[in-house]
RNA sequence: GGGCGAUUAGCUCAGUUGGCUAGAGCAUCUCGUUUACACCGAGAGGGUCGGGGGUUCGAGCCCCUCAUCGCCCA
């Protein structure tokens, strides 16, 4: 049964909340998101950065996919083939921390009371629950992945592609293990990299020990004096060190100051002066005393190391800072990442005073099993006791921070797995300098290559359990022989395979071999990685001794081979062969280095070629306070709750709008009140966005925030918190939807037939010039990622242009049933090609009127009327022919808008009733009389003022405003309406603005260094304007002189 | 310490290769319920373009410098 339709059932607001998942619906199973290979069209590809599965999307994510789906929705209405590949990343140690706090919390128990089976199996459960819930978020904000083809990093198919790629590298000797002081999450149990440590300035102190020196001869000390932030540390020192040449350290730092203090402003020469001073003082005082250390050393003089009861060489070494402390450092290479660079050099032991849990182990004697922060205190009051404590000093020290467990990171001797960077890193590097993979802002170029410049090795162990377990199986050698000989039972394992299978020797790191007897440690751990799940080799492999490496690969491993893992790697798939290389990469600037350069690493050498041709990194968004969002200080905006308040389409156009080319973007943050009849906006402060419970100011009822945990207060409604940011996007879509709706109330009797250029008026061939101007802007903008220009000319457009003008002035066709069906041709032609541009941004409202279009007029086009595609997502871009850009067209138009301004200034300053209507003339040349001609009745309509007549003998009528323009003058006749006073003081307001106009300008053409030098046009452009206004003055002069003579 | 960026109206932001009177939205004020839209319409007010110096006929834009803020790296 089919129902007549009615647009009078149009609702006057876009009920998003409801049209949303049904058209959301209908676009998945219209199968619009999916993508197969299609050799007969081109391919358009984006990958997701794949959110983690550790919670919800946050604002960020909103901005990150809204972009990656704007330019998709484009692509396919071009005509491309576009995938855009989803999926979520397993964010190892991310969510495991999660787990296992959730865990701990709820049950109390750890993962050793659990097991690494069911600790793994726990976390899987997780994940389904929150993936879920994320691509739940993603469809909600209208995201057009092909859902059919959404990967998770740890999933089999990228499994596949881990496996093959750590064989390969470990093959071509890429991948290697080796001793490294790495960051210790004590906590966690676990290496972070870097990347996920952060430096904390704290209060702490600066102790200063003596220890004493073994048979010092005749006028050496007794002791030297080391100073540190660590005392704990000093159970695993190994040396002390002095600087090999302490008078040219000091010099150098000298001329430094000096140097700094020719460059520095005037305020800040005293604080330099000070530090010459006292490097002067230090000089005098210390220097010998330095020197003497220096011979000590070189003499092989020995320190006694306190408490640890061990002896201890003096070395020389530049990272001894004679302008610092004592000018001695004490050497810890197991514990401090500038120590272990000295033992290198120095060839110092490196003794591992830590367990992996944080607490001492066996080599400090009487200290094991304390925490290093109990061992701190007790190392302090032991030497104390032996009054070896010299001073305590109260510093500012930089404390490395986990961001993962938030607990302080220990420098740690491990053994670890390492991807070897020289060769990768510069490959990566020359792909992007060459511009074979362009990045915008071209300004994260310099990181990009600075970073991969420095080339270091990345370490890819984690002590996890939630990841890609490393598939390497291995055995300690204690000698050549034995590694011999293991070598050739592995070679004749039944299911041994050379091209499965690859073999590598670890010589061990303690180069003596002596010591390594002394120590018990092997000379070679033989390693064997296998390629692909071979379980018999696996399990042959096994009964030979060799056991499985339990660490799992670092999260960024897996997800730097997300651009072709996701499309079946190592499998020569179609999609592989069809959709790689991607073609754009969009993404946020803090993982740069950490994902992007590491997936084009990745990309060349496993196929050869690029991952992708285009990378955009856009902006971060901050509160109103510059801060970063997030939901641990309470500012955090959830999708959900903006796209609750003001439908998806807002959120999304808000989102494009808002990206601009600078690094940040501020959007302060309100709660919105619950209170359905109040529902005020409560700006977030730094005091208010941490209260469980916040009071309306407004309507005084309370509210609960995401901190309530008290049941009274989880009782209450939630206050969500959302942006009025989104609110000029929200009133746009109704601006949309209600110039839509207006088309479709006029619709009755429309009969589509291709429009006849005669036919054309000047409105018509205005906003098609309009139409085509517009939606090359903004198919140039979008594919620049321009997308804050793109979203502003369409607004601009769609508000100003369609709206304000070209709908107003339709309205007088519409009511004439002679012009009514041309009118209502071009309007829904017009309507229909807006539609088409918009959709990219705002897809759900775009669709839903795209849907009505098509009850009423389904049948529609320019010169050739075809019937509309059913949905708007598969409709193509909107491309007229360039013959409609009319510069002409647009100028004549202009002059009706400036006349039609000038009216309703009028009538604003003489405080006009709007419906009043009013007569006016224009005197004008008859040029501008023709090109006004063909509008003259529009003024009727839109200023409810009659045009009596124009041209260059019209008559001022007696009582006028006057409006001086253009050249023109436009009259108002105001016949007993006049007030007189307001016409006076704006036409003298007006003539002092013109006076002073005019002074400026005669001043600067009578400049004859501006005549001499500036280019002809110009110099033409400000003489021509300088003309304009003395005539505009002497008409608002001759007007003046009019009242005051009445 | 090094790098990147920001500083334009009360707020949030545009501003092209240097060139007419520096723009928009919100907020404010005045007027208006006109048959699509009050999430609306018409109009108005509001700016030493962070400070200082320089280049230029001409600087919001280029150069130097200072200040403040943010981010990244050490």
């Amino acid at each position: 049964m089919t129902t007549t339709p009615d647009p009078q059932d149009i609702p006057s607001r876009f009920d998003f909340e409801t049209a949303q998942d049904k058209i959301y619906d209908a676009w998945q199973s219209g199968g619009w998101f999916h993508a197969e290979p299609d050799s007969k069209k081109k391919p358009y590809t984006i990958v997701i950065p794949p959110p983690n599965v550790t919670g919800a999307l946050h604002l960020g994510h909103a901005l990150n996919n809204t972009l990656q789906d704007v330019v998709i929705r484009m692509k396919r209405m071009q005509g491309f083939n576009a995938l855009w590949m989803p999926g979520t990343d397993h964010a190892g140690i991310a969510t495991q921390a999660r787990v296992e706090k959730r865990i701990k919390d709820l049950e109390g128990k750890s993962r050793h009371d659990l097991g690494r089976a069911e600790l793994v199996n726990r976390i899987w459960q997780w994940k389904e629950q929150y993936e879920e819930r994320i691509l739940g978020q993603l469809k909600k904000m209208g995201c057009s992945c092909d859902w059919e083809r959404t990967r998770f990093t740890l999933d089999d198919t990228c499994a596949r592609a881990v496996r093959k790629t750590f064989f390969d590298l470990f093959q071509k000797s890429l991948i290697y293990r080796g001793k490294r002081l790495v960051n210790w999450d004590t906590h966690l149990g676990t290496t972070v990299s870097d990347d996920e440590v952060e430096n904390k300035s704290i209060n702490g102190h600066f102790w200063h020990f003596m220890y004493p020196v073994i048979d010092p001869k005749p006028g050496e000390p007794h002791h030297v004096t080391v100073a540190t932030t660590r005392p704990e540390t000093m159970l695993g020192d190994t040396a002390v060190a002095v600087h090999p040449d302490p008078a040219a350290a000091l010099s150098k730092v000298e001329s430094e100051l000096k140097a700094k203090l020719k460059k520095a402003a005037d305020s800040e020469h005293a604080a330099i002066n000070d530090q010459i001073e006292a490097l002067a003082n230090r000089r005098k005082e210390m220097l010998s005393d330095l020197e003497l250390l220096r011979d000590m050393a070189n003499d092989g003089r020995m320190l006694k190391l306190p408490l640890a009861d061990r002896e201890i060489p003096l070395v020389t070494d530049v990272w001894a800072k004679p302008e610092l402390g004592s000018g001695c450092v004490k050497i810890t290479p197991a514990h401090d990442p500038n120590d272990y660079e000295v033992g290198k050099r120095a060839g110092l032991p490196m003794i591992n005073i830590m367990n992996a849990d944080g607490t001492l182990n066996a080599e400090t004697g009487s200290y094991v099993g304390l925490y290093m922060k109990q061992a701190r205190t007790k190392v302090v009051d032991d030497l104390e006791a032996l009054g070896l404590l010299k001073e305590v000093e109260d510093r500012a020290i930089e404390m490395p921070m986990s961001d993962r467990s938030g607990t302080p990171i220990e420098p740690y001797l491990t053994d670890q797995w390492f991807v070897k960077m020289d060769q990768l890193a510069q490959s990566a590097m020359d792909v992007v300098e060459s511009g074979e993979v362009k990045i915008t802002p071209e300004r994260y170029i310099k990181g990009y290559l600075s970073w991969l410049g420095e080339k270091r090795d990345w370490p890819i162990s984690r002590q996890l359990w939630w990841g890609h377990q490393i598939p390497v199986w291995s055995k300690a050698c204690p000698a050549q022989a034995d590694a011999d000989k293991l070598i050739a039972d592995i070679k004749a394992l039944k299911s041994f395979d050379e091209n499965l299978a690859s073999i590598q020797t670890e010589a061990s790191s303690e180069t003596d071999s002596e010591k390594r007897a002394q120590l018990g440690l092997p000379d070679f751990t033989l390693h064997v990685c296998v390629e692909d799940a071979s379980e018999a080799l696996e399990k042959e492999l096994e009964s030979l001794g060799l056991v499985r490496e339990e660490d799992v690969l670092d999260t960024w491993f897996s997800s730097a081979l997300w651009p072709f893992s996701t499309l079946g790697w190592p499998e020569k798939t179609k999609e592989l062969d069809y959709f790689y290389p991607t073609s754009a990469l969009i993404t946020s600037r803090d993982i740069i280095t950490l994902w992007v350069a590491r997936m084009v690493i990745m990309g060349l050498n496993n196929l050869g070629q690029v991952p992708f041709n285009s990378v955009f990194i856009h902006p971060k968004i901050l509160d109103g306070n510059g801060e970063t969002m997030s939901k641990s200080k309470g500012n955090g905006i959830d999708p959900l709750d903006v796209i609750d308040k003001f439908g998806a389409d807002a959120l999304r156009f808000g989102m494009a709008s808002l990206t601009t080319e600078t690094q940040d973007v501020r959007m302060p943050v309100q709660f919105e009140c619950p209170v359905e009849s109040c529902q005020a906006a409560i700006p977030q402060t730094v005091k208010n966005r941490v209260l469980p419970v916040v009071e309306c100011p407004k309507c005084k009822n309370k509210f609960r925030t995401q901190w309530a945990e008290s049941e009274d207060d989880l009782k209450l409604p939630r206050g969500p918190v959302i942006s009025e940011r989104f609110e000029v996007a929200r009133n746009f879509m109704n601006k949309l939807w209600n110039a839509s709706r207006f088309a479709m109330l006029n619709l009755e009797g429309y009969e589509a037939a291709p429009i006849k250029e005669p036919d054309l008026t000047v409105e018509d061939r205005w906003i098609l010039s309009r139409l085509y101007t517009v939606s090359q802007n903004v198919t140039e903008a979008l594919e620049g990622y321009r997308y804050a220009e793109a979203t502003r000319t369409l607004y601009n457009f769609a508000w100003d242009n369609f709206c304000s003008f070209f709908v107003e002035i339709l309205k007088d066709r519409l009511a004439d049933p002679d012009r009514r069906a041309h009118a209502q041709r071009i309007l829904v032609f017009a309507l229909d090609q807006l539609l088409r541009m918009l959709h990219p941004v705002t897809p759900f409202v775009t669709e839903a009127i795209w849907e009505q279009l098509n009850r009423f007029a389904a049948e529609r086009g320019l010169e050739k009327v075809s019937t509309a595609s059913e949905c708007l997502i598969g409709a193509s871009w909107a491309e007229l022919d360039s013959k409609w850009a009319n510069t002409e067209i647009e100028t004549q138009f202009a002059r009706f808008q400036s006349v039609l301004g000038s009216l309703r200034e009028i009538r604003s300053r003489q405080n006009l009733p709007p419906k009043k209507a009013i007569k006016f003339l224009i005197r004008c040349d008859e040029d501008y009389a023709a090109s006004i001609e063909p509008m003259g009745g529009y003024f009727n309509s839109m200023a409810a003022a009659e045009l009596v007549s124009m041209g260059a003998n019209v008559e001022a009528p007696e009582i006028n405003a006057l409006i001086a323009q253009d050249g023109i003058e436009i009259f108002v006749d105001l016949e007993g309406l006049i007030d007189v006073d307001a016409e006076v003081k704006r036409l003298e307001k007006e003539k002092k603005k013109l006076e002073g106009n005019i002074t400026g300008k005669e001043k600067k053409l009578s400049n004859e260094k501006f005549v001499g030098s500036a280019p002809a046009e110009i110099v033409q452009r400000e003489r021509d304007s300088l003309e304009q206004l003395k005539e505009q003055l002497v008409k608002v002069n001759a007007a003046l002189e009019k009242f005051a003579k009445a």
